[in-house]
DNA sequence: GATTAAGCGAGACGGTACGTCTTGTCTTGAG
DNA sequence: CTCAAGACAAGACGTACCGTCTCGCTTAATC
């Protein structure tokens, strides 16, 4: 119906350039890092003019956002039926994001990026913390149902604690991906949040 | 008894160059950024030639973190008689060394240039955390003969959890210093890593 | 056939900025010299940046070349009807432009860059002495049909000869520019050169 | 007498330094060339300070033309009993000077330098033609004498007339060293300014 | 024999230029 | 209106050299 659609005169925009970008992206992540990555080489590598990119993105922080967390963290709150079990699935998730070759990479210098800029600071919370944030919450509310946590559980600091830690351990230091990492950090936040 | 004091040759170098380098550093952290900091600019308001810097340190993370971390942690570990109140003290550190104007400015775009060299990657356990983690063991082992937690609690990994929620929560997301966030997480992890 | 023109792909040059830089260069060569030119001083007056710049001159000598010996020697050789009347005109061209203000300034500096890299070594003759040379020649034919000379004069020698007595006398010395030295110097070698 | 001779208090200069200084001067000249050899480079080759050599010569230009023209022009003026003779022998000399490898790769540049700078432009006519001039002068009074030519004749045009020509075909073209170029210069010359 | 003053090698110092790189914008002609 | 190509102004990069300075020595001439 209706829609609203956009008058789109002129040439439409190429949904393989978009493609070809983000790709050539993730790809220069990998091979060089975020800050020797510059928009000239994904250009470049993309085989696209630079104004194609700039176009479609305002600039590295936000395309690098995009092709590496493409992700979209669609996959529903983990219900494993206590607080420890759901914890360690969601960490166990949060670990695997982090360890991704192309997000590992591109991690440490995209945080400092969207930090040093007053615009994209608000973000951080928003576009990198919210998926995870949503799928804690519903984790909580189902422990509070079953007596586990209290209702007033500091949601947020919970989730920068979790978040900071598998940064730090695992995306910053690159600490070898340990097996158990989760479930231990997992064990030691359930515990500490518990009612009793 | 060797010795191996350096033979001495040529003019020394001007200590007052030094200082005024780590200065204006500092000073232009807070008022551009470390993004947005370049060597030449600490160079000119230093009034210094950029060779002067460059003689001394290798680049710009190095330069920075001698310049925002000249608080050498030679504070004695807390000991207030229980592990809730020594990690509380702790955490109250590290809160307030991050909030520091300079530091919390710098320490973004610090720690991704620090993860992107691989030679200085290593240095990012050792002499970002070395000083904090030798006080969290002293306190684990005076807590550890209290018998209020186990002796192979995970040191490391504390560690990156208390550095990376701190830092993911005022570092980062450059939340408001609320005084008793320090005392909140210290109590959750207190909580967690107790044998009861 | 083959026409070989470039397919012109990308934004041209603007042809301002050739003249801007040519200008900025040949005003700088007046003001400052060769050798306390800079070409950042010159993209700084000229108002434009150093790449646009390095993109049409591999480097200073070639640039200050090109702004300074603009005057494309097109002028047909002189026809006075004798060799003396004809030497002398071609000298008194050759004075006025070694001193050009902008010429005279580069010329030391210049020859001598030009001098000391084997690539441009081989482009005095061609670029700095060809047009000369031609007119050269054409004069000496005329003066061969009058029997004036022999067929087998050196032209290479009396032109480095002729141009140098120029460049020592007036561009490097820095003699005043005597109206009558050109006519004493054509005298002389037309005198020395003449078959009786 | 007096002699006025200088207190000479302290340490007296080391003549093994100077002698060093101008070794390593010429040998970077003909290795390097001028531009490219830096007074730093001839101090470290030397085994020398950088100081011990401004303390000797106020810069480039003065060192590397004592090291360069270290010949000083104590040979008598030629007198062939011809003043062709006579020019032929002296160009032979200015020859062989130019064609000297130190003196080939630094003449370009430091001429360049000589007319750069006001307070050493002076001193090209002295230093640099003054002991050619005073020869020439000589073998002038001689062809006057035997009445070759007319009293008036112009030494400093010649001078540079013959310099000139040297500098532009030898050191400058880099003209392969012919036997007869000085020969057939001189017929030129001698034949241009003879009576009749 | 002690003092003094300059010479000496080494190298730090404040400046400045180098030629390259990246940024985000602009300007072509072709689609 | 998009696209690939690439020019454009701005300015940072890390290196090299300049000519001066500051060290701790050494080396004579003077006291």
């Amino acid at each position: 119906m209706s829609d609203a659609s956009p008058p789109s005169r002129g040439r439409p925009r190429d949904p393989r350039s978009h493609e070809a970008i983000l790709r050539a992206t993730a790809e220069l992540m990998v091979e060089s890092g975020y800050a020797a990555t510059s928009i000239g080489a994904v250009a470049a590598r993309a085989g696209v003019g630079k104004d194609t990119i700039y176009r479609r993105w305002p600039g590295k922080p936000e395309l690098v956002f995009e092709a590496v967390f493409t992700t979209t963290d669609e996959v529903p709150p983990p219900d494993t039926g206590t607080l420890l079990g759901d914890l360690t699935a969601l960490l166990q998730g949060l670990v695997d994001e982090f360890r991704a070759p192309a997000a590992a990479a591109a991690l440490p210098g995209l945080l400092a990026d969207f930090a040093a800029d007053p615009d994209l600071r608000a973000r951080i919370r928003g576009d990198f913390l919210a998926p995870s944030k949503e799928r804690l919450l519903v984790v909580f509310e189902r422990a509070v149902l079953r007596g586990e946590i209290a209702g007033e559980t500091p949601v947020d600091l919970v989730l920068d604690t979790l978040a900071g830690a598998v940064f730090f351990h695992v995306g910053l230091v690159g600490e070898h991906p340990r097996r158990e990492t989760a479930a231990l950090l997992a064990a030691v936040v359930a515990k500490g949040i518990e009612v009793r």
